[in-house]
DNA sequence: GCTATATTTGCGCAAATACGCAAATATAGG
DNA sequence: CCTATATTTGCGTATTTGCGCAAATATAGC
């Protein structure tokens, strides 16, 4: 496994491993769209900035894009890309490969 | 969404967020077969300690399961569980409830 | 009991991280 | 230009976290 996909992969998951990020990714998924930071910055109660600073995080980890519109940003879940990334990790653990089949039985090979 | 269950999910994504503790995933999964500590902390070269700690982290989260033999401990991945658990996130995220057909195309509703 | 091996735990340290507040910046709208 | 609103950034702080080393613990095998 690439060295560098490894990190990134860990990165997005620990974007998404933090509480009130992951709240606000929850928010924007369930309010079904696009939101400023003033409106996020509510579902997790932190100060904006912090909420900020959040929303940059899963921005820089594509979690989510920014639109900027006047003086607001408006931030949007990316949807596909990051369930895609989910998914392949699920596959990969889930041992859709060769190695898992001479496994799960041969646990008990002691 | 349960706050619990919520709390419960960033654990988890935190557990796997982390670089070395990715790699004991990553090393469990590609070698296809159970290993003990001391095997799993060659793929991160870190000291053993930080090995096991990183591993009780995993097992605490329910990644990986213990099996004690001898003065050994046999680490093995809760692959079903774990996929999962990473795929009922996606599932979420993708927007196969109501909320995300609404929204695909609408993000360009400036 | 003694020794060797595997693992855990205590300790301290350095770096990362999350937070709030206040100031700075950007921009809409008068 | 002035004001109001939205966001970012600088700063200080408290907490968490990852790490290595050494000591402690557990157990296999003699």
């Amino acid at each position: 496994m690439d060295i560098t996909r490894q990190q990134t992969l860990a990165d997005l998951l620990k974007a998404l491993g933090e509480y009130n990020r992951l709240s606000l990714v929850y928010r924007l998924c369930e309010c079904g769209q696009p939101q400023n930071a003033m409106c996020l910055c509510d579902c997790c109660s932190v100060d904006s900035s912090v909420a900020s600073r959040h929303l940059k995080v899963l921005a820089q980890e594509g979690v989510v894009n920014i639109e900027r519109r006047g003086r607001e940003r408006i931030y949007s879940l990316n949807r596909s890309e990051v369930a895609a990334k989910l998914r392949e990790l699920a596959d990969f653990i889930d041992g859709d490969s060769e190695q898992s089949m001479q496994t799960e039985r041969m646990t008990s090979n002691v």
